[in-house]
DNA sequence: GTCTATAATAAGATAGAC
DNA sequence: GTCTATCTTATTATAGAC
Protein backbone atom coordinates (compact mmCIF):
# COMPACT_ATOMS: atom_id res chain seq x y z
CA UNK A 1 0.00 0.00 0.00
CA UNK A 2 2.96 2.26 0.81
CA UNK A 3 5.28 1.28 -2.64
CA UNK A 4 6.14 4.25 -4.38
CA UNK A 5 6.51 3.97 -8.17
CA UNK A 6 8.89 0.87 -9.21
CA UNK A 7 11.74 2.12 -11.78
CA UNK A 8 13.19 4.01 -8.89
CA UNK A 9 16.49 2.95 -7.13
CA UNK A 10 16.59 1.87 -3.88
CA UNK A 11 18.25 5.09 -2.22
CA UNK A 12 15.11 7.43 -3.98
CA UNK A 13 12.77 4.50 -2.63
CA UNK A 14 13.86 5.52 0.76
CA UNK A 15 14.19 9.20 0.22
CA UNK A 16 10.49 9.09 -0.85
CA UNK A 17 9.48 7.63 2.26
CA UNK A 18 10.92 9.52 4.15
CA UNK A 19 10.17 12.68 3.01
CA UNK A 20 6.39 11.51 2.44
CA UNK A 21 6.67 10.74 6.34
CA UNK A 22 7.99 14.37 7.07
CA UNK A 23 5.92 16.58 4.71
CA UNK A 24 3.22 14.68 6.64
CA UNK A 25 4.22 15.26 9.86
CA UNK A 26 5.34 19.10 9.51
CA UNK A 27 4.00 20.06 6.13
CA UNK A 28 5.92 21.87 3.21
CA UNK A 29 7.53 24.67 5.41
CA UNK A 30 8.04 22.73 9.03
CA UNK A 31 9.88 19.90 6.96
CA UNK A 32 13.62 19.61 8.02
CA UNK A 33 15.91 18.22 4.98
CA UNK A 34 17.84 16.65 7.84
CA UNK A 35 14.98 15.51 9.72
CA UNK A 36 14.45 13.63 6.49
CA UNK A 37 18.14 12.33 5.69
CA UNK A 38 18.20 10.78 9.36
CA UNK A 39 14.92 9.00 8.48
CA UNK A 40 16.09 7.96 5.01
CA UNK A 41 19.35 6.65 6.62
CA UNK A 42 21.73 8.95 4.52
CA UNK A 43 22.88 12.45 4.83
CA UNK A 44 22.01 15.92 3.39
CA UNK A 45 24.04 15.94 0.61
CA UNK A 46 22.50 12.90 -0.91
CA UNK A 47 19.42 14.55 -1.23
CA UNK A 48 20.48 16.99 -2.69
CA UNK A 49 22.10 15.14 -5.27
CA UNK A 50 18.69 12.80 -6.27
CA UNK A 51 16.23 16.11 -6.12
CA UNK A 52 18.04 19.35 -6.00
CA UNK A 53 16.01 21.36 -3.93
CA UNK A 54 13.65 20.68 -0.58
CA UNK A 55 10.38 22.37 -2.85
CA UNK A 56 11.81 19.93 -5.99
CA UNK A 57 11.23 17.01 -3.37
CA UNK A 58 8.07 18.09 -2.34
CA UNK A 59 6.20 18.08 -4.77
CA UNK A 60 7.67 14.77 -6.20
CA UNK A 61 6.22 13.83 -3.46
CA UNK A 62 2.56 15.24 -3.32
CA UNK A 63 2.50 15.33 -7.00
CA UNK A 64 3.42 10.95 -6.85
CA UNK A 65 0.47 10.69 -4.10
CA UNK A 66 -2.13 12.52 -5.20
CA UNK A 67 -2.43 11.43 -9.01
CA UNK A 68 -2.08 8.03 -7.45
CA UNK A 69 -5.24 8.65 -5.46
CA UNK A 70 -7.17 10.41 -8.22
CA UNK A 71 -5.88 7.70 -10.88
CA UNK A 72 -6.94 4.61 -8.34
CA UNK A 73 -10.72 6.22 -8.56
CA UNK A 74 -11.31 7.10 -11.73
CA UNK A 75 -9.37 3.53 -12.52
CA UNK A 76 -12.56 1.75 -10.55
CA UNK A 77 -15.29 3.89 -11.55
CA UNK A 78 -18.95 2.02 -11.15
CA UNK A 79 -20.37 0.52 -14.69
CA UNK A 80 -23.55 -0.07 -13.44
CA UNK A 81 -26.37 1.51 -15.20
CA UNK A 82 -28.69 1.85 -12.16
CA UNK A 83 -27.97 5.70 -10.94
CA UNK A 84 -28.97 4.66 -7.14
CA UNK A 85 -26.55 1.91 -7.61
CA UNK A 86 -23.70 4.20 -9.35
CA UNK A 87 -24.27 6.88 -6.42
CA UNK A 88 -24.00 4.34 -3.73
CA UNK A 89 -21.43 2.63 -5.30
CA UNK A 90 -19.48 6.21 -6.51
CA UNK A 91 -19.12 7.25 -2.47
CA UNK A 92 -18.50 3.95 -1.18
CA UNK A 93 -15.50 4.08 -3.18
CA UNK A 94 -15.01 7.39 -2.72
CA UNK A 95 -14.87 6.93 1.15
CA UNK A 96 -13.03 3.66 0.74
CA UNK A 97 -10.05 5.46 -0.93
CA UNK A 98 -10.42 8.18 1.70
CA UNK A 99 -9.97 5.76 4.08
CA UNK A 100 -6.78 3.68 2.40
CA UNK A 101 -5.23 6.34 1.22
CA UNK A 102 -4.84 8.35 4.78
CA UNK A 103 -1.56 10.30 3.97
CA UNK A 104 -3.64 12.15 0.86
CA UNK A 105 -6.35 13.44 3.41
CA UNK A 106 -3.19 15.07 4.90
CA UNK A 107 -1.35 16.04 2.23
CA UNK A 108 -4.71 17.85 0.99
CA UNK A 109 -5.37 19.25 4.11
CA UNK A 110 -1.64 20.79 3.72
CA UNK A 111 -2.27 22.36 0.59
CA UNK A 112 -5.67 23.45 1.39
CA UNK A 113 -4.07 25.64 4.45
CA UNK A 114 -1.69 26.99 2.32
CA UNK A 115 -4.43 28.17 -0.69
CA UNK A 116 -4.54 25.12 -3.08
CA UNK A 117 -1.90 26.41 -5.49
CA UNK A 118 -0.77 22.72 -6.07
CA UNK A 119 -3.73 21.08 -6.21
CA UNK A 120 -5.61 23.56 -8.39
CA UNK A 121 -2.82 22.72 -10.45
CA UNK A 122 -3.00 19.43 -10.74
CA UNK A 123 -7.08 19.70 -11.49
CA UNK A 124 -6.63 22.04 -13.68
CA UNK A 125 -4.04 19.61 -15.58
CA UNK A 126 -6.54 16.84 -15.31
CA UNK A 127 -9.26 18.99 -16.88
CA UNK A 128 -7.43 19.72 -19.71
CA UNK A 129 -5.40 16.62 -20.45
CA UNK A 130 -6.47 13.18 -20.58
CA UNK A 131 -8.04 12.63 -17.72
CA UNK A 132 -11.25 14.69 -19.55
CA UNK A 133 -13.36 11.68 -20.54
CA UNK A 134 -13.35 10.44 -17.08
CA UNK A 135 -14.57 13.07 -15.90
CA UNK A 136 -17.00 13.85 -18.35
CA UNK A 137 -18.17 10.47 -17.69
CA UNK A 138 -18.97 10.91 -14.08
CA UNK A 139 -21.00 14.47 -15.15
CA UNK A 140 -22.80 12.58 -18.29
CA UNK A 141 -24.45 9.93 -15.91
CA UNK A 142 -25.72 12.44 -13.32
CA UNK A 143 -27.06 14.37 -16.34
CA UNK A 144 -28.38 11.81 -18.35
CA UNK A 145 -29.92 10.27 -15.01
CA UNK A 146 -31.66 13.64 -14.53
CA UNK A 147 -32.99 14.45 -18.19
CA UNK A 148 -34.68 10.83 -17.69
CA UNK A 149 -36.21 11.65 -14.74
CA UNK A 150 -34.46 8.59 -13.17
CA UNK A 151 -33.08 11.59 -10.20
CA UNK A 152 -34.63 14.99 -9.46
CA UNK A 153 -33.61 18.07 -11.08
CA UNK A 154 -30.99 20.00 -8.61
CA UNK A 155 -27.92 22.14 -8.35
CA UNK A 156 -24.90 18.96 -9.17
CA UNK A 157 -22.36 21.89 -7.67
CA UNK A 158 -24.35 21.70 -4.30
CA UNK A 159 -24.80 18.08 -4.15
CA UNK A 160 -21.57 17.62 -5.11
CA UNK A 161 -20.36 20.00 -2.30
CA UNK A 162 -22.47 18.10 -0.08
CA UNK A 163 -21.07 14.78 -1.28
CA UNK A 164 -17.66 15.58 -0.68
CA UNK A 165 -17.78 17.37 2.74
CA UNK A 166 -19.70 14.60 3.88
CA UNK A 167 -17.37 12.52 2.84
CA UNK A 168 -14.12 14.14 3.49
CA UNK A 169 -14.73 15.54 7.14
CA UNK A 170 -14.63 13.06 9.74
CA UNK A 171 -10.54 12.32 7.74
CA UNK A 172 -9.48 15.42 7.85
CA UNK A 173 -10.92 16.28 10.96
CA UNK A 174 -9.85 12.75 12.34
CA UNK A 175 -7.87 14.14 15.99
CA UNK A 176 -10.96 16.91 16.73
CA UNK A 177 -13.44 14.51 16.04
CA UNK A 178 -12.48 11.62 18.14
CA UNK A 179 -12.13 14.12 20.98
CA UNK A 180 -15.31 15.22 21.07
CA UNK A 181 -16.56 11.85 20.59
CA UNK A 182 -14.80 9.30 22.41
CA UNK A 183 -16.94 6.06 21.33
CA UNK A 184 -15.83 7.05 18.03
CA UNK A 185 -12.91 5.64 16.06
CA UNK A 186 -12.88 7.11 12.70
CA UNK A 187 -10.01 4.79 10.65
CA UNK A 188 -11.65 1.38 11.69
CA UNK A 189 -14.15 -0.67 9.24
CA UNK A 190 -17.22 -0.38 10.79
CA UNK A 191 -17.03 3.66 11.10
CA UNK A 192 -16.05 3.58 7.64
CA UNK A 193 -18.89 1.30 6.49
CA UNK A 194 -21.16 3.25 8.34
CA UNK A 195 -20.14 6.58 6.62
CA UNK A 196 -20.75 5.09 3.45
CA UNK A 197 -24.05 4.25 4.37
CA UNK A 198 -25.11 7.95 5.88
CA UNK A 199 -23.18 9.39 2.86
CA UNK A 200 -25.43 7.46 0.52
CA UNK A 201 -28.41 7.92 2.63
CA UNK A 202 -28.57 11.41 3.05
CA UNK A 203 -26.89 12.38 -0.87
CA UNK A 204 -29.78 9.77 -2.37
CA UNK A 205 -32.22 11.90 -0.24
CA UNK A 206 -31.56 14.95 -2.05
CA UNK A 207 -31.41 12.98 -5.67
CA UNK A 208 -34.02 10.41 -5.80
CA UNK A 209 -37.06 11.72 -7.70
CA UNK A 210 -39.87 13.87 -6.12
CA UNK A 211 -42.83 11.54 -5.61
CA UNK B 1 -15.67 42.81 12.43
CA UNK B 2 -11.78 42.85 12.67
CA UNK B 3 -12.11 44.37 16.14
CA UNK B 4 -9.25 42.74 18.60
CA UNK B 5 -10.20 43.02 22.10
CA UNK B 6 -10.63 46.21 23.88
CA UNK B 7 -8.83 47.16 26.91
CA UNK B 8 -5.37 46.68 24.51
CA UNK B 9 -3.10 49.19 24.36
CA UNK B 10 -2.91 50.62 20.54
CA UNK B 11 0.31 48.95 19.44
CA UNK B 12 -0.97 45.50 21.22
CA UNK B 13 -3.96 45.85 18.69
CA UNK B 14 -1.49 46.70 15.81
CA UNK B 15 0.65 43.65 16.85
CA UNK B 16 -2.14 41.28 16.68
CA UNK B 17 -3.98 42.98 13.92
CA UNK B 18 -0.55 41.64 12.11
CA UNK B 19 0.43 39.03 13.44
CA UNK B 20 -3.60 37.35 12.36
CA UNK B 21 -2.45 38.16 9.24
CA UNK B 22 0.92 36.45 9.01
CA UNK B 23 -0.31 33.27 10.43
CA UNK B 24 -3.15 33.12 8.27
CA UNK B 25 -0.96 33.59 5.58
CA UNK B 26 1.47 31.49 6.26
CA UNK B 27 0.68 29.52 9.40
CA UNK B 28 2.06 28.93 12.83
CA UNK B 29 5.52 27.63 11.28
CA UNK B 30 5.80 30.00 8.09
CA UNK B 31 5.01 32.98 9.81
CA UNK B 32 7.83 35.23 10.10
CA UNK B 33 8.29 37.49 13.12
CA UNK B 34 10.15 40.03 10.90
CA UNK B 35 7.23 40.02 8.78
CA UNK B 36 4.71 40.61 11.89
CA UNK B 37 7.22 43.68 12.77
CA UNK B 38 7.15 44.96 9.58
CA UNK B 39 3.23 45.17 8.69
CA UNK B 40 2.67 45.88 12.29
CA UNK B 41 4.87 48.91 11.93
CA UNK B 42 7.42 48.30 15.11
CA UNK B 43 10.38 45.62 15.18
CA UNK B 44 10.99 42.38 16.50
CA UNK B 45 12.03 43.21 19.47
CA UNK B 46 9.09 45.07 20.38
CA UNK B 47 7.31 41.94 19.62
CA UNK B 48 9.29 39.94 22.20
CA UNK B 49 8.62 42.49 24.59
CA UNK B 50 4.91 42.69 24.42
CA UNK B 51 4.74 38.59 23.86
CA UNK B 52 7.45 37.15 24.82
CA UNK B 53 8.22 34.73 22.04
CA UNK B 54 6.37 33.35 18.90
CA UNK B 55 4.25 30.86 19.76
CA UNK B 56 3.20 32.77 22.51
CA UNK B 57 2.04 35.33 19.97
CA UNK B 58 0.63 32.85 17.93
CA UNK B 59 -1.92 30.86 20.78
CA UNK B 60 -3.22 34.55 21.80
CA UNK B 61 -4.39 35.15 18.00
CA UNK B 62 -5.62 31.68 17.65
CA UNK B 63 -7.60 31.75 20.69
CA UNK B 64 -8.78 35.19 20.30
CA UNK B 65 -10.35 34.17 16.95
CA UNK B 66 -11.47 31.00 17.92
CA UNK B 67 -13.01 31.95 21.28
CA UNK B 68 -14.53 34.95 19.95
CA UNK B 69 -16.34 32.87 16.90
CA UNK B 70 -17.78 29.92 18.86
CA UNK B 71 -18.50 32.49 21.60
CA UNK B 72 -20.79 34.24 19.00
CA UNK B 73 -22.47 30.97 18.30
CA UNK B 74 -23.40 29.95 21.37
CA UNK B 75 -24.49 33.43 22.32
CA UNK B 76 -27.06 33.27 19.58
CA UNK B 77 -28.41 29.96 19.46
CA UNK B 78 -32.29 29.95 17.95
CA UNK B 79 -34.48 29.67 20.81
CA UNK B 80 -37.59 28.12 19.02
CA UNK B 81 -39.46 25.30 20.39
CA UNK B 82 -40.10 23.88 16.43
CA UNK B 83 -37.20 21.55 16.33
CA UNK B 84 -37.46 22.30 12.29
CA UNK B 85 -37.59 25.50 12.90
CA UNK B 86 -34.71 25.18 15.12
CA UNK B 87 -32.77 23.22 12.53
CA UNK B 88 -33.04 25.53 10.43
CA UNK B 89 -31.88 28.74 12.12
CA UNK B 90 -28.80 26.64 13.75
CA UNK B 91 -27.37 25.45 10.29
CA UNK B 92 -27.97 28.82 8.92
CA UNK B 93 -26.17 31.00 11.63
CA UNK B 94 -23.41 28.31 11.58
CA UNK B 95 -22.77 29.09 7.93
CA UNK B 96 -23.45 32.35 8.34
CA UNK B 97 -20.37 32.44 10.74
CA UNK B 98 -18.21 30.83 8.74
CA UNK B 99 -19.11 33.51 6.44
CA UNK B 100 -18.55 36.53 8.27
CA UNK B 101 -15.47 34.99 10.51
CA UNK B 102 -13.51 33.44 7.18
CA UNK B 103 -10.30 34.01 8.93
CA UNK B 104 -11.28 31.28 11.67
CA UNK B 105 -11.83 28.41 9.14
CA UNK B 106 -8.34 29.58 7.85
CA UNK B 107 -6.91 29.06 11.57
CA UNK B 108 -8.78 25.65 12.04
CA UNK B 109 -7.60 24.40 8.63
CA UNK B 110 -4.17 25.01 9.73
CA UNK B 111 -4.85 23.77 12.92
CA UNK B 112 -6.53 20.49 11.41
CA UNK B 113 -3.50 20.09 8.92
CA UNK B 114 -0.86 20.00 12.52
CA UNK B 115 -2.96 17.59 14.04
CA UNK B 116 -5.62 19.19 15.93
CA UNK B 117 -3.84 20.22 19.08
CA UNK B 118 -4.82 23.09 19.90
CA UNK B 119 -8.32 22.83 18.77
CA UNK B 120 -9.05 19.40 21.15
CA UNK B 121 -7.21 22.06 24.01
CA UNK B 122 -10.12 24.41 23.43
CA UNK B 123 -12.95 21.45 23.51
CA UNK B 124 -12.22 20.21 26.47
CA UNK B 125 -11.71 23.39 27.77
CA UNK B 126 -15.45 24.23 26.90
CA UNK B 127 -16.58 20.84 27.44
CA UNK B 128 -15.79 21.08 31.21
CA UNK B 129 -15.96 24.62 31.66
CA UNK B 130 -19.04 27.06 32.01
CA UNK B 131 -19.68 26.44 28.14
CA UNK B 132 -21.22 23.07 29.55
CA UNK B 133 -24.72 24.02 29.55
CA UNK B 134 -25.00 25.63 26.31
CA UNK B 135 -23.12 22.74 24.63
CA UNK B 136 -25.73 20.32 26.29
CA UNK B 137 -28.81 22.38 25.12
CA UNK B 138 -27.94 21.81 21.88
CA UNK B 139 -27.81 17.65 22.63
CA UNK B 140 -31.02 18.15 24.81
CA UNK B 141 -32.93 19.52 22.25
CA UNK B 142 -32.25 16.61 19.32
CA UNK B 143 -32.11 14.39 22.17
CA UNK B 144 -36.15 15.63 23.36
CA UNK B 145 -37.67 16.18 20.11
CA UNK B 146 -36.11 12.88 19.21
CA UNK B 147 -38.11 11.01 22.29
CA UNK B 148 -41.00 13.15 21.25
CA UNK B 149 -41.27 11.58 17.94
CA UNK B 150 -41.07 14.86 16.42
CA UNK B 151 -37.50 13.61 14.46
CA UNK B 152 -36.48 10.07 13.20
CA UNK B 153 -34.37 8.21 15.52
CA UNK B 154 -30.64 8.30 13.82
CA UNK B 155 -27.12 7.90 14.62
CA UNK B 156 -26.73 11.70 15.79
CA UNK B 157 -22.77 11.30 15.41
CA UNK B 158 -23.21 10.90 11.61
CA UNK B 159 -25.95 13.50 11.39
CA UNK B 160 -23.73 16.00 12.80
CA UNK B 161 -20.60 15.11 10.76
CA UNK B 162 -22.64 15.24 8.21
CA UNK B 163 -24.24 18.99 9.00
CA UNK B 164 -20.22 20.30 9.35
CA UNK B 165 -18.63 18.57 6.51
CA UNK B 166 -21.12 19.83 4.13
CA UNK B 167 -21.33 23.25 5.67
CA UNK B 168 -17.53 23.95 6.36
CA UNK B 169 -16.18 21.68 3.03
CA UNK B 170 -16.84 24.94 0.55
CA UNK B 171 -14.94 27.23 2.92
CA UNK B 172 -11.72 25.34 3.53
CA UNK B 173 -11.51 24.28 -0.66
CA UNK B 174 -12.72 27.91 -1.73
CA UNK B 175 -9.85 27.68 -4.07
CA UNK B 176 -10.12 24.41 -5.39
CA UNK B 177 -13.80 25.05 -5.55
CA UNK B 178 -13.96 27.83 -7.18
CA UNK B 179 -11.35 26.53 -10.13
CA UNK B 180 -13.33 23.59 -10.49
CA UNK B 181 -16.84 25.30 -11.01
CA UNK B 182 -15.83 28.40 -12.24
CA UNK B 183 -19.05 30.31 -11.88
CA UNK B 184 -19.30 29.74 -8.47
CA UNK B 185 -18.16 32.29 -6.05
CA UNK B 186 -18.03 30.94 -2.42
CA UNK B 187 -18.03 34.14 -0.77
CA UNK B 188 -21.04 36.14 -2.04
CA UNK B 189 -24.02 36.62 0.12
CA UNK B 190 -26.05 34.06 -2.81
CA UNK B 191 -23.96 31.51 -2.81
CA UNK B 192 -24.17 31.61 0.92
CA UNK B 193 -27.50 31.71 0.93
CA UNK B 194 -27.98 28.30 -1.46
CA UNK B 195 -25.85 27.15 0.81
CA UNK B 196 -27.92 27.28 4.26
CA UNK B 197 -31.01 26.15 1.60
CA UNK B 198 -29.16 23.23 0.76
CA UNK B 199 -27.68 21.96 3.86
CA UNK B 200 -30.68 22.29 5.90
CA UNK B 201 -32.72 20.69 3.05
CA UNK B 202 -30.49 17.40 2.89
CA UNK B 203 -29.87 17.33 6.91
CA UNK B 204 -33.70 17.62 7.40
CA UNK B 205 -34.21 15.15 4.78
CA UNK B 206 -32.61 12.77 7.23
CA UNK B 207 -34.11 13.91 10.34
CA UNK B 208 -37.56 14.08 9.84
CA UNK B 209 -40.13 11.22 11.31
CA UNK B 210 -40.48 8.56 8.92
CA UNK B 211 -44.28 8.80 7.37
C1' DG C 1 26.86 7.60 -5.52
C1' DT C 2 27.99 8.71 -1.05
C1' DC C 3 30.32 11.06 2.38
C1' DT C 4 32.37 15.13 5.56
C1' DA C 5 32.87 19.76 6.07
C1' DT C 6 31.40 24.18 5.37
C1' DA C 7 29.37 28.10 3.24
C1' DA C 8 25.54 31.32 3.28
C1' DT C 9 21.84 33.00 5.18
C1' DA C 10 17.51 33.10 7.67
C1' DA C 11 15.15 33.52 12.04
C1' DG C 12 14.03 33.73 16.91
C1' DA C 13 15.50 36.00 20.77
C1' DT C 14 18.05 39.44 23.75
C1' DA C 15 21.26 43.39 25.43
C1' DG C 16 21.52 47.82 26.20
C1' DA C 17 20.95 52.78 24.76
C1' DC C 18 17.49 56.29 24.73
C1' DG D 1 7.99 51.68 25.43
C1' DT D 2 10.74 51.70 21.55
C1' DC D 3 14.79 51.38 18.98
C1' DT D 4 19.50 49.49 16.83
C1' DA D 5 22.77 46.16 16.96
C1' DT D 6 23.94 41.64 17.90
C1' DC D 7 23.95 36.79 19.57
C1' DT D 8 22.86 32.11 18.72
C1' DT D 9 21.18 28.61 16.49
C1' DA D 10 18.83 26.25 12.72
C1' DT D 11 18.58 25.33 7.98
C1' DT D 12 19.15 24.99 3.01
C1' DA D 13 22.47 24.19 -0.10
C1' DT D 14 27.09 23.20 -2.12
C1' DA D 15 32.26 22.03 -2.61
C1' DG D 16 35.28 18.62 -2.88
C1' DA D 17 37.37 14.06 -1.26
C1' DC D 18 36.69 9.15 -1.91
Amino acid sequence: MNEMNVSLTPTEKKILQAATEVFLEKGRRGARMAEIARRAGINKALLHYYFRSKDRLYLMVFRLKIRQFFDEIFASLPQTDDIQEFTRQLISLYIEKLYRHNQVTQFILWELAQGGEELRHLFREALHGNQTPRVQYLVEKFRTAMERGEIARCDVVHLILTLVGASLYPFIAREVVETIYPDVQVLTPEFVEQRKQEVFRIVWNGLKPRT
